[in-house]
Parts: C-alpha cells; sequence; structure tokens
DNA sequence: CGAGGCCTTGACCGCGGTCAATGCCCGTGG
DNA sequence: CCACGGGCATTGACCGCGGTCAAGGCCTCG
C-alpha cells in the first residue's frame, strides 16, 4: 500500500525506516468511484493526495466554461493546490475520471511532519519547483503557440492520456472548445 | 544595505542576530545600469537577486517575439527562477529598466544556508508558493479574459508599473502586441 | 534641424468562438 | 432483439478579437 510513495519519494530525498514509520502512519488509504469529486469548488482543501491508481482531472468553472488545470494518474501528489497552500477555500473541482485508489495526507499532517522531519521541507519544496516549472511552460504555450501546436504537444507529451481523457477535456485544458478541437483533429488526420 | 532584506524576510520566518551574521555575508552588493543585461539567454543563471532599489523586466525571445514574464521591483527576489532552479542554461533574459542596487546570493551559497539554517527552506518554500500561485493566477487570466479585461486589471494591480515600464514591454507581459494594446487603451478612453 | 524611437491609426486577414444541425455510439426498456 | 433517447464528436455558416503591414505624428537627443 506505501511502496509506491516510498519508491517515488527517494527520487527527492532518502528517509531511514525509522522516519518512515513515523511518517507513514498520517497518509490515511482512500477510494474513490469514476466521475465522484474528491474537492468541490467553495470548500478548502485540506489534504494532499498521493495517487496510487486511477485518473483525475482538476478544473475550475469561469463564466460557466471549464478550463482544466491539470490531469493527475498513477505515481503523483496531486491536489487543488492553490487552495491547499493558501487554506482558503477552492475555485478548483478535483474529479475522478477512473475508479482510483489514493493516500490522503491533511495539511495540518504535513506542518507536523515539517517540524518532525525537516529534511521533507526540501522534498515538498522540490515537488512546489516542478509544478512551478510546469506551469511556466503551460503559460508559454498558451502566449506563443496555436491551439494546433498545443495540441500536438499534447500528444507528444502525454500519450498515455489520450486513451484515457474524453476530448472535451482534453479541449478545456487547452484553452479551447471541444468544437474547435474536433476541427483541428479534422485538420490534422487531412494532411496525415 | 541589508535593512530592506531582513524586514522583508521577517514576515516569512524570524532569525537571530547570530544566524544572520552568518547568512548576511553570502549577500554581495552589485549596482547595475538601466537597459544593461543582468542575466542573457543561454547562460546558467547562478545566482538569485534581492531588490534595493530599481526594476527589471524578466522575458523571453520566442520566433523574434518578446514575451515579459515578469516586472520585478524594489523589496522582491527575482531571478531567471526556471534556470537558477534546474541550474540549466536559461531561456530567459533579465534587464535593468533603471539603473539599481541589488543583493546577490549565489546558487551554492543558497545550498550551504539551507543546510546551516533549515528554516531557509521553509522561507524558500514559501516565496515558491507565492510564485507558484501568481502563475497561476497569470495562466487562468489568460485562459479566461481577454486583453483589455486583463491590461485593466494590470493597471488596478500594479499602478506605480504603469508609469515606469514603456508601453511595449507591458503589451508583451500581456501577450498581445503593442499595436493591438494601443488600440485597446484607444477604446478604454474613448468611453471614459 | 534631422534621425531614430515609440505610440497611434487604418486596411485587411485568419484563428478560434458561437449556434445549430447531423451523425454516431451505447445503454435501457418494451 | 429492436427502438428509442442521451451524450459526445463532427461539420457548416457566420462573427469578432487580435495579428500584420504600412503610414503618419510626436519626443528626445545629438
Amino acid at each position: 500500500m506505501y511502496d509506491q510513495l516510498q519508491i517515488f519519494t527517494a527520487d527527492y530525498i532518502s528517509l531511514s525506516s525509522a522516519e518512515w514509520g513515523d511518517i507513514l502512519p498520517y497518509f490515511k488509504l482512500v477510494n474513490i468511484a469514476k466521475s465522484d469529486f474528491l474537492i468541490r469548488e467553495g470548500q478548502t482543501s485540506s489534504d494532499i493526495y498521493f495517487i496510487n491508481s486511477g485518473l483525475f482531472r482538476i478544473f475550475y468553472l469561469k463564466d460557466g466554461i471549464e478550463t482544466s488545470r491539470y490531469f493527475a494518474s498513477e505515481n503523483e501528489f496531486a491536489t487543488t493546490l492553490t487552495s491547499f497552500l493558501t487554506q482558503q477555500p477552492s475555485f478548483e473541482n478535483m474529479q475522478a475520471l477512473e475508479n482510483s485508489s489514493l493516500l490522503k495526507l491533511h495539511f495540518d499532517s504535513l506542518q507536523l511532519i515539517y517540524k518532525r522531519h525537516p529534511v521533507w521541507e526540501s522534498f515538498f519544496r522540490q515537488l512546489l519547483q516542478e509544478a512551478y516549472l510546469g506551469m511556466a511552460k503551460r503559460i508559454e504555450s498558451f502566449i506563443t503557440k496555436s491551439a494546433e501546436e498545443r495540441y500536438s504537444d499534447f500528444i507528444k507529451l502525454n500519450p498515455h492520456l489520450l486513451q484515457r481523457v474524453p476530448q472535451q477535456y482534453i479541449a478545456t485544458y487547452l484553452g479551447i472548445t471541444p468544437v474547435s478541437l474536433s476541427r483541428i483533429r479534422g485538420q490534422i488526420s487531412k494532411t496525415h
């Protein structure tokens, strides 16, 4: 149950068995069914999740238009990050796109772990760096690229998601409408 | 020379005089003239800067088109962050828009400070959180808002920059051409 | 006074949006 | 087993925002 988490973490920091023994009990196993919500906008995101299996989309609504910020699958940490970091009510939603199994860590537990094992500050700093770098890439692609380029980048970088994520959600990730994505796909398949 | 830095830091963590005595010598004073570059693309960003006075733009070039990621002024930390975090060559540039005075901290010194004073992990984690939250806001505004809305948001949030940053650079920050920004301003002033 | 930067304005264009019609897949019930 | 209905993808007609190119006005500085 904790294997994947420990393997994942080992890429960032190293911890003794004793330290793991103290840390792991803070993680609680959670199962959730396809299309159920883990977090809804308006709630404050009190937990961060490590995904053992399954798939999620994190998205928000603005004037009735959905935008997906991220698709999260096995062996990643995920949450509605802005809300989790600020402990303010979330404008984002987190919804299961498949039946999923996760380990949940409460915000207060994380603060406790920071205190007891300062090396976790380093771990989460590194995760935050990656989140930052991902966002920076995303902005760059929005400013400098057309929707068609963004889509072909998406295919290249996320072939595993292509099959699992419905097209309409990919469209909202790219910042365009499902109609436009359909046209783009039509264009691409014409030109082989 | 270190007053502003210490006041800024006190908002995040508290340090004893002894700790400050160990940390401050790692910061080196630097002066730079208007329109000179602190970092050019292709170089690896080895330092992060605390700005005592002055103004900078951080921008990159793609297919001959400039995009400004950020304007940094007094009492902030700034650098070409992606390069600094990854210690890979930068695709971003950092240029002084005014004569400026800064405190520079080398990447290796930062790692040393992390080791000697783990509370700095927490400090930088918090700075990274803010950087992340800023980027998240920026993406949201690109996806959900028109150029005109982004501009009026910019005016509201950065009145102090309006006078100091040339219009063409504001345009590249908004992700539009100087020509379009000029049109938008024309529109706004017609409708008072 | 002339030169170069920057901002403005006009004419025109193309990407992606909206609205609506049609097609396709699939689950459910008669 | 087939008929129907709902959800999603596709396609067409049309539109508007912001881009490009080019011309003209205004500053500053030598």
